[in-house]
DNA sequence: AGAAAGCCTCGGCCGC
DNA sequence: TGCGGCCGAGGCTTTC
């Protein structure tokens, strides 16, 4: 589940080579769709020593002596250096590694690899990526940032399950971290944005931001107790009240019946 | 067989 | 009627 938990225990991993010197690097055409062609992410990567990492929201930033290198997990994406993973595994895909899944990856002089293993084909590597399109980060939103999202120019807005997800208002949320801050702000998904009340804002907001440090404090390899009813025919665990479930936002949505009004 | 946690593009609709 | 912005639908891709 690579939302901005996972992506920010894979940057903790990438620290790992902060120093090293990349001798060789390669991608395969999905991972490089981004690029003009593979091979320029081959011919970019050269020679570039690493000065240090960074993240916004679910994009990997790797800062190098010359140009920045970006990565993007999709929906399946792992990061490993040689064979240690940036998570044990992921909710969803496949719970084993295998070379075949491996789409992308960087060489260093002291002899180790970095690698993208990806199932799906839909991580992407990017080369000086475009920060103008992200909003501000999820694991530091600030109060003010916050009004932001909740910030509507006229009419209702969207649902505010679908603003939480758009990556230009606030970067990292996903669709089950989406599911978890409104289940704990016990907010109906589907309330549009500019309908929520003053008090309805409190509870997102003191959600959103404790969420954020409750799931990264246990590593954000799993959600919170919001999963344990999310299931078809599933109950909230907080009252046992009835789990609904439909579409918000073009994503698939589980919210419960009493206390998500 | 159908759905899946990300991202991107396209097209319809609304308001000016 | 024209245009831009907003927002939802659909596609990508492969796996379970």
């Amino acid at each position: 589940m690579p939302e901005v938990l996972e992506v920010e225990s894979y940057r903790q991993l990438a620290e790992r080579v902060v120093g090293a010197t990349i001798v060789r690097g390669w991608a395969d055409a999905y991972a490089a769709k981004k690029l003009p062609s593979p091979s320029s992410w081959a011919r970019a990567v050269k020679n570039l020593t690493v000065t240090a990492t960074s993240r916004r929201g679910k994009l990997l930033l790797i800062e190098t002596s010359g140009v920045t290198l970006g990565m993007r997990f999709g929906m399946t994406g792992v990061l490993l250096i040689d064979q240690d993973a940036g998570i044990d595994g992921l909710f969803y895909g496949p719970h084993s590694y295998k070379a075949q899944w491996v789409r992308a990856g960087l060489e260093f002089a002291d002899g180790r690899k970095l690698v993208l293993h990806d199932p799906r084909r839909l991580a992407r590597c990017e080369i000086d990526p475009d920060l103008s399109g992200l909003g501000p980060d999820a694991l530091s939103l600030t109060r003010k940032e916050f009004t932001q999202i909740v910030r509507i120019g006229r009419g209702e807005g969207p649902a505010i399950k679908a603003r939480l997800l758009d990556q230009s208002v606030v970067a990292g949320v996903g669709n089950l971290l989406g599911d978890e801050i409104l289940f704990r702000a016990g907010i109906d998904p589907r309330t549009p944005t500019a309908l929520l009340s003053s008090d309805q804002r409190n509870r997102l907001y003191s959600a959103f931001t404790r969420t954020m440090r409750t799931l990264q404090r246990r590593g954000g390899s799993h959600l919170g107790e919001h999963m344990e009813g999310r299931f078809p025919g599933g109950h909230c665990p907080l009252d046992g009240g009835a789990m609904l479930s439909s579409a918000v936002g073009g994503r698939t949505t589980y919210w419960c019946s009493t206390h998500q009004q």
